[in-house]
DNA sequence: TGGGGTAGTCATAAAAATGTGACTTATTGT
DNA sequence: ACAATAAGTCACATTTTTATGACTACCCCA
């Protein structure tokens, strides 16, 4: 008996491009703070401590390419910049909590 | 108007753990095999085109230390390895399957 | 006019994840 | 006895992620 070589073999999983989204140090952070209220560059900075802008930039940057979040300038009193979530952001919200479940 | 510091702060998301357990190259693709039949070391590496052996072996390492997989030795006629999922790797499966629709 | 806030970028460095290829140990089929 | 199969390990190279710190540009308030 050899081992037996499968057929149906390796296209990649269809749930890894999901998991994608969500990798990374500070993605699953973001989205739960994006949940209650909607974000800002700054205020993430000194919420998450041990991040950097650098982190920050880039993990905003990749979750907005990837439709979790949407940018939008305010154009009011403070001119300033809020991310919130999107329909597929939200989505991810109880992907999250089930994955809580099994810690 | 500055930015709202809010004090909720910094403690890390709880699903980033669960993450862990699914992120790599190799982990889903080996949790969706190991739903359908106990996994061989080299049929593995002959199944997911583009591995080797050290990724595989790191990944199987890895999850069986987290608990998603179990390791046998089959003592019988062609004396040889079984990976099996756990309680705990199959209870990841409807999660991974629940990321493949927000893909 | 100067200091502080907001939202970043850029170059670089350090650390973590992945890949390559040679080698090992034990078992089995011929 | 010999070659092949199974299941790995080990040292090393390459790639990807993450962190550091300096710097930019704009607005607002006194």
């Amino acid at each position: 008996m050899t081992t037996p070589n499968n057929t149906d073999a390796g296209e990649t999983c269809p749930a890894q491009q999901a998991l994608k989204l969500l990798s990374g140090k500070w993605k699953p952070q973001i989205l739960r703070l994006a949940e209650k209220a909607p974000l800002r560059f700054n205020s993430l900075l000194r919420q998450l401590e041990g991040t950097n802008k650098q982190a920050l930039s880039v993990a905003l940057r990749e979750m907005e390419s990837a439709e979790l979040l949407q940018k939008t300038v305010i154009q009011q009193k403070p001119l300033h910049i809020e991310y919130h979530l999107t329909e597929k952001g939200m989505a991810m919200i109880p992907v999250l909590r089930q994955l809580e479940k099994l810690t």
